[in-house]
DNA sequence: GAGTTTATGAAAAATATTTTTCAGTCAAGA
DNA sequence: TCTTGACTGAAAAATATTTTTCATAAACTC
């Protein structure tokens, strides 16, 4: 039940000081509980233990219960970017409208949510030509870590996408060696063996592991030197991953430009090589 | 300052755990903040004493001050969150930012220019039940491919992906019947092999194709009898997928959304078979 | 590879916060 | 006026939270 309906409730039955609490917490919603007991009283002129009470009798567990639903309701409550937006635009509709809007929120978020000096000593991590990349994605995320690897692999050497079967990773650890970056996409329905893989290579190893993963952040995490948060919700029954490949694309773009010369030596050389076979069919 | 331009601020100078802290604190501004110091090492996976010196660190008299102004922020923020929101956005640029502006619009102007009709009718013909769907995609945006018939294959059943190699195109189309549908992703360095793909498949079993493409349109489209126009320029280096991405989700989470019973059933039956080999590793 | 620096978390200490106890106050009724 | 009972806050006690200290581990440098 929100706190304020509590309150409500309980009101026919108060005391003085109550009262003047209750009209205290409701007169800046839900701020005003956000404070300590002692300050809180202060400004409602009521001592500390009446507010201690007082959360008592609206059936509460304490002060800090209280505190922590007051955060949950805000949290609930704020309106997220999207709805905003939507009502900016209410005219245009359809589900796909509809649908892209919010992943276009969501990207936003993501941008908001990654540094710029981090985003750039990742990129410059990426970009080292010592340091090997292994790079490997869950289930479904692989296709964003497949985006990165194929197109990190346009800029440099030593790029190896590490492949699902579980059977062949100890070869791919036994060339990684120490400073090597391993960079793993991970969402939630997290997988188990992904998070094995991260700590052997990081305590056996001693790669480096960057991880881009939502908000309730991989097993993998506590392993990792770096965190791309990337959020996915998308306000439907799956998740959305626009925002990850948004931010995988702006890495290696990014790492392209920085190192064009190699670059775009690498891409000639490349498809002198492809050509020639690519109308090879059957 | 706010406190996350205080994060920003200091991110060039920061340990790995202070990185996870950060990365934490900005997936779930502000309110992953809010908790309790304890409750935020936990959830950072990092010590009491790292958030307490990242706190310093970042220019705060300690924890409850940090708590303090993020509370004030959020009351601040509650007065018009479109101009905050607004406000935020124009000051932080970046390259991240700038880019994902830029996808973003991209994203707009692929809603823009598929029609609702089409979208829907897209989605009743990947519905249906009798045709079976064959997917492939060239070989970048394959990985968008991937991603239609990954989440196509939880809703229904006979969703095919057809694999790179040409070798076993054959077996494929001798399994196509006359009204099934071959989805087709295709931008641009259009493969050949695709098209003559495309061709059999049309000609001679007859299969209904839908092409994604971008608009310089792949040779595939005079044998198609779909086009999903998706814009890929992204103004930079390479090109961008993300709208082509949210395109693809947009129509899979409206089929899985139509098809709810079935799509509900056939996850739940899906992960009984693989849950007990997630930990499977060697 | 040895030596130095730096970063980290466990434990202890310090601090802040909340709850309980308890004595004083006040109002209502005899 | 006295008694009773409920309400209140000061102070103490109990808790929770935060910060400091310190030993260890990791990373970097020469």
């Amino acid at each position: 039940m929100q706190v304020r309906k509590r309150i409500e409730a309980a009101a026919s039955d108060m005391t003085a000081s109550e009262r003047k609490l209750a009209a205290t917490l409701l007169a800046d919603y839900p701020f005003a509980g956000l404070a300590s007991i002692q300050d809180l009283g202060r400004k409602a002129e009521v001592s500390a233990p009446s507010i201690s009470r007082f959360v008592a009798k609206i059936g509460l567990g304490g002060y800090q219960e209280f505190q922590r639903d007051l955060i949950a309701e805000l949290k609930e409550g704020q309106q997220s970017p999207v709805e905003v937006h939507r009502a900016d635009r209410a005219v245009n509709g359809g589900y796909l409208n509809d649908f892209i809007a919010r992943a276009a929120d969501q990207m936003q978020v993501a941008g908001d949510a990654i540094t710029q000096a981090q985003f750039d000593r990742i990129c410059r991590l990426l970009s080292e030509p010592k340091r090997k990349i292994f790079v490997i994605g869950g289930r479904i995320s692989d296709t964003i870590a497949k985006h990165l690897s194929f197109h990190l692999r346009q800029a440099r050497t030593g790029v190896f996408h590490i492949p699902d079967s579980t059977e062949v990773w100890p070869e791919y650890l036994l060339r990684m060696k120490q400073g090597d970056i391993l960079f793993m996409v991970d969402f939630r329905r997290y997988q188990a063996n992904l998070a094995v893989l991260a700590e052997t290579a990081s305590a056996t190893v001693g790669a480096r592991i960057i991880l881009m993963t939502d908000r309730w952040l991989s097993p993998i995490a506590k392993h990792a030197s770096e965190i791309l948060p990337v959020p996915i919700e998308s306000g439907t029954l799956w998740d959305t991953y626009s925002p990850a490949l948004a931010v995988t694309e702006a890495l290696v773009t990014r790492i392209a430009e920085d190192n064009w010369d190699e670059t775009r030596d690498r891409i000639k050389a490349w498809d002198a090589l492809r050509l020639p076979q690519q109308d090879m069919i059957k």
